[in-house]
DNA sequence: ATGCCTGCGGTTCGCAGA
């Protein structure tokens, strides 16, 4: 099963290359990101009529998340816990039936997220970023008791280690690279998550974001920050991780690129 | 030191992104 995070900078201004991307790649479940819709506004009908059912968590005009699933959805919740003033549409999380080693019925949960970038740092912007990953945490380590099979997928603003940057001394003073931020990212790791790409490869130079400015993409400046995360149950059904990078060369691209893994089980 | 570029809202500039 081909599980897949991207975030598409505004799935309206993007649907072509969503599309044809779709048709492409063939993912059988995607997380999507910065949306940037409204949920009336989402280009669902194009979408299910390539065979995905779609659940979304949209917002006007920036944010917003979604999931696009050849399996039905039995299940959908929106809203990351723990914070009734937070109204940044970040996060959404989608419960399939897939069967487990002897074939019996069984749950498989993937979340979309949008984690805040964070910037600058010193300002609410960064205590709300910091606030939102210890939400994660919390959430996530109630999820993990369940023991199934879960993917956290989406853009997490976190840039995990100097390899994972171009020029990491260009990112000293930012939010994605500060050791706060990075601290809580592995706290996920000892929770018993795995982070997939990093599960499949010690290699440098991989990356999900390119900025649009100085071109950066023809400098390869790029920085990975988008992943996805594991629990034991998933990370023993590893198959593959990779990173769809020439997507990033097509006419009106995202900044973002498509971060795919296969795991090894099959929708019930 | 700053802007570089892009999408969106709502109008031709401001905000947000990373």
């Amino acid at each position: 099963m081909k599980i897949v995070t991207w975030n598409i900078n505004g799935v309206r201004a993007r649907i072509g290359n969503l599309l044809h991307w779709l048709t492409e790649s063939a993912p059988d479940i995607v997380c999507l990101q910065e949306i940037k819709s409204a949920d009336d506004q989402f280009p669902r009908l194009e979408i299910e009529a390539l065979g995905y059912n779609v659940e979304t968590l949209g917002q006007k005009g920036f944010n917003g998340v979604a999931i696009l699933s050849k399996l039905p959805f039995d299940e959908v919740n929106r809203g990351l816990p723990g914070d009734d003033a937070d109204d940044h549409a970040r996060f959404i999380e989608g419960v399939f039936s897939i069967k487990d080693d002897k074939g019996k019925k069984t749950a498989l949960r993937v979340v979309s997220l949008y984690l805040p970038n964070g910037n600058p740092i010193g300002t609410e912007k960064f205590s709300y970023k910091l606030a939102w990953m210890e939400r994660l945490e919390r959430w996530a380590a109630e999820r993990l008791e369940f023991e199934e099979p879960m993917v956290l997928a989406g853009d997490y603003n976190v840039i995990p280690e100097a390899i994972d940057a171009r020029f990491p001394e260009n990112w000293v003073t930012d939010a994605l690279f500060q050791p706060e931020t990075r601290q809580a990212f592995r706290r996920l790791t000892s929770l018993g998550f795995t982070e997939a790409v990093r599960a499949t490869t010690d290699a440098a130079g991989v990356y999900t974001f390119w900025d649009y400015q100085a071109g950066a993409w023809q400098k390869n400046n790029g920085i990975r920050i988008d992943h996805l995360m594991l629990s034991p149950e998933a990370a023993n059904r590893l198959a593959s991780a990779s990173v769809e990078k020439h997507v990033r060369a097509w006419e009106k691209p995202s900044d973002h690129v498509p971060t795919a893994i296969e795991l090894s089980l099959q929708a019930a």
